[in-house]
DNA sequence: GAGCTGACATGTT
DNA sequence: CAACATGCCAGCT
């Protein structure tokens, strides 16, 4: 059957694209509801090299609140989670 | 010193 | 080469 698919992205994504406006998730919530805690490493590979336009990447942010990283470029995700006064801080590391 | 977390790096498919 | 999963290393608490 579809072995090819990755459950493990299409919980990443259906948890991230349930992010509500003005709230953020962190790597690790997302990594949980998507099955793998020990892959939060992987969820910011995904949304780094694959980014999806239906997926608000920019809603998942570090343990901290922080932004982290955008391969946008980080000022992107600083500018919409500022506006969403869904950000804590800027990188802040 | 120990534990936790990373938007990287490496490996495998 | 691209994408997914795990690991090493570095920084913070």
């Amino acid at each position: 059957m579809n072995s090819q698919l990755p459950a493990f992205t299409q919980a990443v994504f259906a948890v991230v694209k349930g992010i509500q406006k003005g709230q953020t998730m962190t790597y690790k919530e997302v990594a949980m509801a998507a099955g793998q805690p020990s892959a939060y490493r992987a969820v910011g590979n995904i949304l780094n090299t694959n980014y999806n336009p239906d997926i608000p990447c920019h809603r998942v942010v570090r343990s901290d609140g922080t932004a982290g990283g955008y391969n946008r470029g980080v000022d992107q995700k600083i500018a919409i989670l500022t506006s969403e006064k869904a950000l804590k801080f800027s990188s802040n590391r």
